[in-house]
DNA sequence: TTCCAGGCCCATG
DNA sequence: CATGGGCATGGA
């Protein structure tokens, strides 16, 4: 029950836990409560200091990346005023490491969702597949269900947990890394464009969801996942108004102009951006009509 | 009620 | 190679 104290400067652990990288926290007083794998942890931020369960600092400052030379890597932003605004707004936000299966996993069901939902699923498959795990105050959390407890149930049971059209991908994708068709460990040893490739071979999973892999998941800090929120971004700010500008170019402008942090500058962005009043962002100019 | 959300995939030009 | 439509669910 004895805490201990983790000196952690230039870190905003509640930006970092609500900046949508990560979907299971929740907030317990002045702290939050969650798992780093399958170990139940609390953690409060004081000041520069992390409050934590004695004998889980190196777990928590792991898992947090602490040791992450933010300095260093703020300064290879570019110093354009929208970056340097999300860098203000975004300051102390760390890229954590997330275990492979449950970050992949997660994102696999984030498709077309928003943050709260894609909460919600996580929590409802953890709920229903996860093994239980007592916090110290006698709290339940539940682990993320591993690829082999997943490759048993079925679509109709992911649905049930509200899935809606990914629990396909979802159970595919359990299935083929729970029989070792993709094995989620030897990727780390590749590089970026292989990693990328061999991902994309899952359901599911297309260039932006194995780059969200690939940043919270394998460290690859350079990993520029490209959603709606990012490509109205880059396209309002750096792409003014220009016509045929493809996904393509976007990915490849992305990949020079920010750097070799560029996935710390994306999720800045990202999360400057999705924070913004609606009203600052210009109406779709291609309204999507639909259907007679 | 309508619109949109940390997309992917497949069918067409 | 680029583009369009379909796919489920739930909150704003």
């Amino acid at each position: 029950m004895t805490e201990s104290v983790l000196t952690a400067p230039e870190f905003n652990l509640k930006l970092t836990l609500e900046s949508g990288q990560v979907f299971h926290w929740v907030p317990d007083g002045n702290g939050f409560c969650g798992l780093i794998g399958t170990t139940p942890v609390r953690v409060e931020q004081q000041g520069e200091s992390l409050l934590v369960r004695k004998g889980a600092e190196e777990l928590v400052a792991h898992y947090f990346a602490l040791d992450h030379p933010l300095d260093e890597i703020y300064e290879t932003f570019p110093e354009d005023a929208a970056m340097q605004d999300a860098l203000t707004f975004c300051r102390g936000i760390r890229i954590i490491r997330q275990p492979l299966w449950e970050c992949l996993a997660t994102f696999i069901t984030s498709a077309m969702k928003q943050v709260k939902h894609i909460q919600q699923m996580s929590h409802a498959l953890r709920e229903r597949f996860g093994e239980p795990v007592e916090l110290e105050n006698g709290q339940t959390l539940f682990a993320y269900p591993t690829p082999e407890r997943l490759a048993e149930t079925s679509e109709k049971e992911l649905r049930e947990c509200g899935l809606g059209f990914r629990a396909k991908n979802l159970l595919g994708s359990a299935q083929m890394v729970a029989a070792g068709v993709i094995d989620l460990e030897a990727i780390r040893g590749m590089d970026d464009a292989e990693a990328l490739a061999e991902l994309c071979r899952l359901p599911g999973v297309g260039a932006k969801i194995a780059n969200c892999a690939l940043l919270f998941g394998y460290e690859r800090v350079k990993a520029f996942p490209i959603d709606v929120w990012i490509e109205r971004v880059l396209r309002q700010i750096y792409f003014q108004k220009k016509r045929n500008v493809t996904v393509k170019r976007l990915t490849e402008f992305s990949a020079s102009y920010f750097g070799p942090y560029g996935g710390y500058a994306q999720q800045y962005l990202f999360h400057h951006a999705r924070k913004q009043p609606r009203s600052h962002w210009a109406k779709p100019k291609t309204a999507k009509r639909k259907k007679p």
